[in-house]
DNA sequence: CGGTAAGTTGAAAAATCTCAATCACGGTGG
DNA sequence: CCACCGTGATTGAGATTTTTCAACTTACCG
């Protein structure tokens, strides 16, 4: 039996880069509640949609935006899937989040008028365009607006700290359990299954975010394989167990 | 000769926890640059003053904020020393950033109106109350402040990733170095020396936040001294090679 | 159908942790 | 004033986890 892809078929669209003038329309977007968009009345929403007037495609492989660049807008995923990472002058490289349809991108490009980070499509993607300076001025004008925005970036920070906990405090097998949990709780937000999922990410990225090799991670699925936890054939996963995945992620080193 | 302590001395206020009603002047406190009020002009600092209307003290070992608690207010630190840490429903704590003069606390309450990590004075502290909802209402009737609020809240999301690049990516001996090296430039952007400091934290905090055990602290530290990079007494030291320091976090994998 | 990138597995090496003993220092009370 | 106590820091030795290096398999793309 098949595993059921939450992000299948892949969403083949002619991988052009240019910008499409499409009018975006929050207001009947499915990501409306996951989305900047939270909170608004109908209203607002028309201004809103006046703010992200632009699209861009982004094929599988290709960048969203690198470190270094002048930083001029945010982007919200649409569709597809996202890593960033940040680099060091020598090669370390630690991706630093996925990002998935509704999520933010570019937060930290703010700090300095310059992106932090690359952001790269590990599939397909489309995002939308949201001028961050015709932001500031909109969400002078509309509170909701503000405050949901300082609230996504709240949440970022709140993540983060969470990503820190899971890097200085867990095992191999723990931060692959958090990882996979994390993951499909967020696909089961967005409408998918909460134990079939196609990963899109290898395994030297999945290692890069968590702290470790790609050697250790593909053993630890192998372990939870093994152990009944899951079945796992190379990106193709079903979490057989979930409670058991929590109770890694808890119960350890107690 | 005695190391100058940047924080000596130990600044014994009487430990009260009652806020002190003093009128706060933003215009001559001198972290003027490094706080909230970057680039407000003489007359737009007058708003800012009404708003952070209250200061705090927070005697060493108290907590300024706990987990779980209501977020109302931001806190500018004035004086002293802070460490954030959040913790897991088990007993786990990973410290996630050490605060000193100038520097903002309590951003992660944002996100869902409770703070998300507890606040610990690690010295005899005061803070600014900012009242966030007040904050909301002036930073949109001033875009230098709302830009600068916002660029410090992104510039806390670009620090978090560069620690995750530090958990994820470096050993034991570049984290100790990159955390140093951290530490001794904020300090020199506060008008301290560069090479002579006292850790305000324990060994266990400083592995808390790098991921590693007090021992494993314990012994960089030993390795450093032999190694002639610096004399380390106890929290007494002195920072004797910068440049091999920084090599050590630069040059490595490589 | 062949080449390449990604994934798996094994064995040995390295880093870090754990456990345990000891030392240093600041504060307290006799 | 000094001995004592408790917390924090240091150091050693052995255990554990993760990495490294290498060989091999699998899947996908043209």
């Amino acid at each position: 039996m098949p595993i059921t892809s939450p992000f299948a078929p892949p969403a083949r669209t002619c991988p052009d880069m240019l910008p499409e003038p499409l009018k975006v329309a929050c207001a009947s977007c499915n990501l409306r509640e996951l989305c900047l968009p939270v909170g608004l009345h109908a209203r607002d929403l028309a201004q809103l949609e006046g703010l992200v007037a632009k699209r861009r495609s982004v094929p599988r492989g290709e960048h969203l935006f690198r470190n270094g660049e002048r930083f001029e807008a945010l982007y919200a995923v649409r569709t597809g899937f996202f890593k960033t990472c940040v680099g060091s002058e020598d090669g370390r490289d630690q991706v630093t989040g996925f990002q998935m349809a509704g999520e933010l991108l570019g937060l930290d490009g703010i700090s300095s008028d310059h992106h932090h980070c690359d952001a790269v499509a590990l599939e397909d993607s489309s995002v939308c365009v949201i001028p961050y300076d015709q932001l500031e001025d909109l969400s002078r004008e509309f509170t909701v607006l503000q405050h949901s925005f300082h609230k996504i970036m709240s949440r970022e920070i709140v993540r983060d700290h969470g990503v820190m906990l899971l890097l200085g405090n867990m095992r191999a097998e723990e931060r692959l359990a958090a990882f996979l949990l994390n993951l499909t709780q967020r696909l089961q937000a967005r409408g998918f299954s909460a134990s079939s999922l196609v990963l899109r990410m290898t395994r030297e990225e999945i290692g890069s975010y968590l702290g470790l090799k790609l050697e250790t991670v593909s053993r630890t699925f192998s372990k939870f394989q093994e152990d009944g936890l899951m079945e796992v054939k190379q990106r193709q996963l079903r979490i057989l167990d979930h409670e058991a995945l929590q109770a890694l992620v808890n119960d350890s080193h107690c």
